[in-house]
This record gives structure tokens, sequence and C-alpha cells, in this order.
DNA sequence: TAATATGGTTACCGCTCGGTTACTTTTTGT
DNA sequence: ACAAAAAGTAACCGAGCGGTAACCATATTA
């Protein structure tokens, strides 16, 4: 790893601990062995490393992003065979599974905490941030799931009902306990074991298989 | 009010929106229209204004989890007559319109927005500040709630379930909606239409009576 | 081989920070 | 009425900030 990516791994390492203004060139450079001048070699200011840091997430959050909507298809389409065949091998068990793996991914990966940290502190810092937390940790999971539970529910696979309310109700205590672990980190099990009786709860409340 | 209220009531507006760190004392004693010096007539440092802040808010928030604590007792009690009266009269209507009239002076009320705030962008600042918002703003009402349901289930008036998963269920997504609400103010009719469709679709799924 | 781009260094700049000092004004209690 | 206490001011302090200048070693390259 060069130079130039050293700074950004440890700078967001910095501002996910410490916030923005709490940060400085010299608490970036100085755990890297170089002089903080030598962070005005490779960018221009402090405010363009931060920058840069969000860039790149934004290009890694699409990436991801866009292998989870492979799996569940523009409903405004008609299923395809191959979608209906993908659909119908979804059981409650598999979908518990995919969201804990999912979980512990977001919690686990050191890249994905120390973002959603530093998002989390600034997001009141300007409205683009703010609107960057709400697009990726609020608006575009809720989609996705009721994209899923839209699916479900022509399946058959669940009951009927509102599935931006269902979205919700399935989605929001996921993050809630997630912002615990994340606060918390001596909660970790329990906060996984809270996510994994919701969902199973939330299966069997929802269920049509009774 | 005297000087020494003012200034924590500014230091709170300026902390709640550029943090400890982005806030100078020349912030903060500016607006008031004294200079920084006579800050420290009143305060030995900005760290005393902080913690003044938090101390302060602390109390205004154990007065508030007094006031809703009364509504509804320890369950490990026997319910009283006076108990079973309050209860029985209690309705999913009349909780709706009690979930919005906590939300929308949670909101509203300028006081509580800002500590919320204030607490948010601070909560990986120390371990502390971390617990105290877990605590507030989720331990909390999570337990307020699952005493509620608790009572409304021996009560016949919702299904039988588990109140812990069905407390997160409740409130997790009120809280996720509070926050788009605060981040976007121009979101707040679509997200105090969301949380309205979302207690009322609760109750009805929980709900005894189809 | 000489010129040059790269990525470091040390020393320093102007500025703002949190906090202090010395002094003045205002309020208050007797 | 007046001394004491409280509450204000301007000016200043040392430290640390983001950022720059001048310099230097090491590769690459014409």
């Amino acid at each position: 790893m060069n130079t130039k990516e050293m700074i950004l791994e440890e700078a967001l390492k910095q501002f996910s601990e410490k916030g923005y203004n709490g940060t400085s060139m010299s608490d970036i450079a100085e755990p890297l062995g170089i002089s903080k001048a030598a962070l005005y070699k490779h960018y221009k200011s402090k405010q363009e490393i931060f920058d840069k840091i969000i860039e790149e997430s934004e290009i890694k959050y699409k990436e991801v992003l866009e292998k989870l909507s492979v799996h569940y298809p523009d409903n405004s389409k008609k299923l395809s065979k191959k979608d209906v065949d993908l659909y119908s091998g979804i059981s409650a068990e598999g979908l518990c599974e995919n969201v804990l793996t999912f979980v512990r991914f977001s919690m686990n990966d050191k890249y994905s905490r120390q973002v959603r940290r530093m998002l989390t502190i600034s997001q009141y810092q300007s409205r683009e941030l703010g609107e960057m937390y709400t697009r990726r940790y609020v608006d575009a999971m809720l989609g996705y799931d009721e994209k899923l539970f839209e699916q479900l529910i022509k399946l058959g696979v669940i009951k009927k009902g509102n599935t931006q309310t269902l979205a919700a109700m399935f989605y929001a205590p996921v993050i809630m306990y997630m912002g615990i672990w994340d606060r918390e980190p001596k909660r970790a099990k329990e906060c996984e074991k809270a996510i994994k009786n919701h969902v199973e709860e939330f299966f069997m409340m929802t269920s049509n298989m009774e």
C-alpha cells in the first residue's frame, strides 16, 4: 500500500474517533511516521482528505448496493422464470441468515464501521452529509426491504400488508441494535442476539404458515 | 434570565450545531454581547460549560421520565384497582395519539432537539457519553414500552408475544423517522405521516380485535 | 550523465484557540 | 452613602492549528 492510501486510512481512523475538527494534520501524520508537511505532497488540504474519504466510500458503497440489487430485481418488470426460481427458494430461515450475515459484516468490517461512525459524527456538519447519511443508512435499506417484501407477498411467503411500514418494522430495530453495538462494543453479543430474536419473531408474525 | 443561564443556552445551541471542538468560547460569547473573558466569571472552562449542560439535561430528562413512569407502574407489583381502571380505558387510538404527542414535542421543542443533536454528535467522544446516549434514547424507551406492552397483553388489548421484540418493533421505527426529521427538516411532514402510519399499522397487526 | 519528478525533511508563517491578567463598571448589602 | 462583591472589558499569553518555503535524497528518464 502506498503512502497516499495509507494517509486516507489513518485519516479515516482518526476522523471516526475524534471527528473532523478534533483531528489535526499531525494526528494523521504521526502514526504513519511522517511529518505533517509530507501530507501536503499528496493532498492540498485537510478538507481534501476528508472529501476523498467520502468520495471513496461512496464508490465502495455503490458497489455493495449494486451487488445487493442484483438479487432483487425491479418490481415494475414482470418476474422472469429465473427470478421466480430464485424467490421460490427463499425461506424465512434463509432470510434470517442473510440479515445476520449482513449485520455481522457491517459491524466487524473495520472500514464499514469507521465510515459509519464518521458519518454519524458528521451528519449535522452540512446538509449534504446529513442527506448522505439518510440516503445510505435509511432510505436505501428501506427501499431494498420494501422491494423484498413486495416479492415475498406476491409469492405468498408472508402475509399481505403495507410494505413501507413492514420494511420499517423489520429494518429499524436492526439499525437500532447496531447503534448500541457501535457505542458499546461490550454489548455486542447481546445486540447480535436481540437482532436474531427480532428477525425470527418478525418472520413468525408475518409468515403465512402457522 | 441571568447571564449564567444565557451562557448555557447559547453554548448548547452552538454545540448542537458545530460540536464541542467546532465551537469556540468567542462563538458563545459574541451572540450574548459579552466578551469571552466574561464567560470565565461564570464557568472556569469550556469543558465545565459542556459538563453543566449535560448535567442539567440529565436532571430535566429524569423529570420527564418520572412523569412517564407514573402512568405505567412497576409490573412486579400487582395492579391496583386504580391502575386497572387506567389501563382499561386505554385504546389503540389513544395510544397512537400519545405517541404522536410525544414525538411532536420531542421534535419541536427547541431544548429537546438541541440536546439530542449534541449527544448524537458527541456519542463517540467518550464512553460515558456513548452510554448516556444509549440509556436515554434506547434503553429507557424500550424498557418503558416493554412495560406498557406487558400491561396491554395482560389486559388482552394486544396479542401475546415477546415484549422485548414487540417494543423494538414499535419504538425503533419511531426513532428512525425522528432521525430523518432531525437531519432533513424539510421531510418533517413525511416523517410525521410515516410515524402515524407505522403506529396505526402496528396496533392493527398486534390488536386482538379483528 | 545531467535534468527532473517524487516524497520526504526542518523551520517557520499567520492565525485562532482556550485561558489569564489587570483594570473598570455595576450591583448589592448594610 | 459607601465598601465590597460581582460582572464586565481590553489586552495579552503560550500552544497548537492548517498550511508554506526551502532544502534534500532518491529514483526515473531524456
